[in-house]
DNA sequence: GCTAGCTGATGCCCG
DNA sequence: AACGGGCATCAGCTAGCG
């Protein structure tokens, strides 16, 4: 039996720092939960405990310190830690406030946090993150004897991979998971000082529900991270903070350490080569076949026996070998499986070794392992490019018509005879001549296929469904109406209603007329991947250019971390505003008076129209033009 | 003096 | 602290115009 203690709070003030910590006072209520459905890597049977933390800016005002004791509370709480004596400590978004919440009150009153095993004191460090393009800095929190797991930073790393959740908050993800509690409570952040007073019951319920929620955002984000922490030498905690390639030199370290090999100093860094991209044609496409090498690098890695010049045991090759059979192990164990249960556990386990498996070509060219192999990273690639482009060669000789390639699959029009139960013949027929090791996939087949630009295309399925990829027709960086007003538009190209498209684009110009578009849709929200510092010096140095998001930021007189988002609207005047000079914050907004500048949201619904104006008036394919005449922006 | 068009930096996404 | 490649946006600069 494990135990877990959840921290939970109200930590929804849109990545506001605690500056000033006096405005705020603590609440402690300690729930026990049981019967929950095997939540993360709990098993039924184990103890939840949720410590919920509530505050609100002027809260003291309602409690007038004699109501709360809050050296005691803290007191209290350490005594709950320690007889509950947890393995695991949950709760979302806990390094960037809970715990630095907890430690800076602590502090205060004199408290010593002597949460570890050994009675020792929780400790927090500054860290740094970094998840793809994400920095994320936070207060990284170890106590001895503990995990200490933040779903907010498993949601990081969980949409890295999907790239589909709608935002960070707890409420958001667990409705976006499916795992909401059902009839929670919703509070205003803004009454909860009257909550706290009147109805303190409906306080604890909306605690209760974020604890519940955490919970069941853990059960579906943690279980990979959980599998993972079993396979390779790191604690279940590290697992979740440290990146893949860190992992495999880590199995590096240990396999090389005990067959008592030296260990090599890593290598300097050196050019590598990308994959093969190709945009043959732009348009709408009829029916399209996708088809992909199954995971090309580790197949070209163990193929041509590709591995680190230093490694002279071969433990690469071997790790990379072995974790690619026990994949194929955990899948057939997951789909045989009796239990949900056990279905859940190998199939984690399946999942975290995918992931190993497709960081071994990526720690090639890992600056500080001590095995990377930079040319080694550049075989990999240039044998990669081989393998995609004859594919491509192969299509063009069967009469297919390539329409774009990336890497490791191209789509592609089959010939004009060709039928569906002959998808299979097609598929050897184009794999006819690959080489030994490299299998290809026929992973996707779809009615209608809509080629914007590389990278950026989309897809429509015989069930109706259009699914979108690219930075140019999802990207958060894009305001909300933008990319709503994408879908529209492309939804009707993929469904042969181009004609149909210019009534939407005056739709929207109307809406931003008679100023119906809620603010939320207009908002961009954008993460800070800079200090102010940082910031401030690269303006100062004239390297960057000052940016409506920072300039908010600072202008709000916060403090900030890489991570942190802002979400703001442009208002002032006509199309040409410097948009960081005139930039709002979302709350700032207000329904009275709404002051949007109505012309230069106008005016990107008419470049939207621009782009797509082409698509929409000729329905075919056509080869990309070298060079795109500039869009005209003249809409009558 | 004004602006279209270019350049570089940034944020985000594809595989 | 995996990689390279690519798209959209913004600010700042500049060539070419009136």
């Amino acid at each position: 039996m494990h135990q877990y203690l959840l921290l939970s709070g109200r930590t929804s003030f849109g990545g506001m720092r605690f500056t000033d910590l006096r405005r705020l006072a603590l609440d402690i209520e300690v729930v026990t939960t049981e019967g929950f459905e095997f939540p993360s890597s709990a098993r039924p049977g184990d103890r939840i405990v949720a410590i919920a933390l509530a505050d609100s800016t002027d809260f003291r005002q309602v409690i007038r310190g004699d109501h709360l004791d809050e050296a005691a509370l803290l007191e209290e709480c350490v005594r709950i830690v320690r007889e509950l004596d947890p393995d695991v400590i949950e709760g979302h978004n806990i390094f960037r406030f809970d715990l630095e919440y907890l430690e800076a009150r602590a502090r205060r009153h004199g408290v010593t946090l002597g949460w570890g095993r050994d009675g020792s004191a929780l400790a927090g460090r500054p860290a740094r993150l970094q998840i793809a393009e994400r920095a994320i800095g936070y207060r990284r929190y170890e106590v001895a004897g503990r995990h200490i797991i933040d779903t907010w930073i498993l949601a990081q790393l969980h949409d890295v991979g999907v790239r589909d959740l709608p935002g960070f908050g707890l409420k958001e993800i667990a409705r976006h998971l499916g795992v909401a509690a059902p009839d929670r409570t919703y509070v205003d952040a803004t009454t909860i000082p009257e909550l706290f007073r009147d109805d303190p019951e409906r306080l604890m319920a909306y605690a209760l529900d974020d604890a519940v929620e955490t919970l069941g955002v853990a059960g579906r984000l943690a279980p990979p991270v959980f599998a993972q922490a079993q396979l390779v030498p790191f604690d279940y905690q590290a697992t979740a903070l440290r990146g893949a390639a860190a992992k495999i030199d880590a199995l590096m370290l240990r396999e090389s350490l005990r067959l008592r090999h030296a260990v090599p100093l890593p290598g300097p860094p050196a050019p590598v080569g990308g994959g093969h991209v190709a945009l043959f044609q732009q348009g709408v496409a009829r029916t399209t076949l996708h088809v992909d090498v199954t995971s090309l690098y580790p197949s070209l890695m163990l193929a041509h026996g590709i591995a680190p010049v230093s490694d002279e045991a071969g433990i690469f090759l071997t790790l990379l070998r072995e974790l690619t059979d026990r994949r194929v192990t955990a899948k057939r164990l997951a789909r045989d499986a009796s239990t949900a249960l056990e279905r859940q556990h190998h199939g984690a386990l399946a999942q975290s070794f995918k992931i190993l498996i497709n960081a071994f070509y990526g720690y090639l060219a890992f600056s500080t392992g001590h095995w990377n192999d930079f040319a080694a990273a550049d075989r990999v690639t240039t044998h990669g490019r081989e393998v995609v482009t004859g594919i491509i060669d192969r299509l063009t000789a069967l009469g297919c018509v390539s329409l774009e390639a990336d890497t490791d699959g191209v789509y592609f029009v089959p010939p004009p005879d060709h039928r569906l139960d002959n998808d299979d013949t097609l598929l050897e027929q184009i794999a006819a001549n690959l080489p030994d090791g490299i299998r290809l996939e026929l992973d996707g087949r779809y009615v209608a296929f809509f080629s914007y630009k590389l990278k950026t295309y989309a897809l429509l399925d015989e069930r109706g469904r259009v699914t979108l990829k690219g930075s140019g027709f999802r990207s958060r960086g894009l305001e909300p109406f933008q990319r709503r007003l994408i879908e529209e538009i492309v939804r009707l190209l993929l469904e042969s209603r181009g004609k149909e498209v210019r009534a939407v684009i005056d739709r929207w110009l109307e809406d931003f007329a008679r100023r119906r578009v809620p603010a939320r849709l207009f908002a961009r929200t954008e993460t800070l991947g800079d200090t102010l510092e940082a910031y401030r010096e690269k303006i100062a140095a004239g390297v960057r250019s000052p940016a409506a998001a920072y300039e908010l930021a600072a202008a709000a007189g916060r403090a900030w971390q890489p991570g942190d988002q802002i979400s703001y609207y442009v208002a002032g005047r006509g199309v040409n505003v410097a948009v960081n000079e005139h930039a709002r914050l979302l709350s700032e907004w207000s329904a009275e008076r709404p002051d949007e500048n109505v012309e230069y949201y106008q005016a990107k619904v008419a470049e939207i129209w621009a782009r797509f104006r082409p698509f929409a008036e000729d329905g075919g394919l056509r080869p990309p033009l070298d060079d795109e005449p500039s869009p005209q922006l003249d809409l009558f």
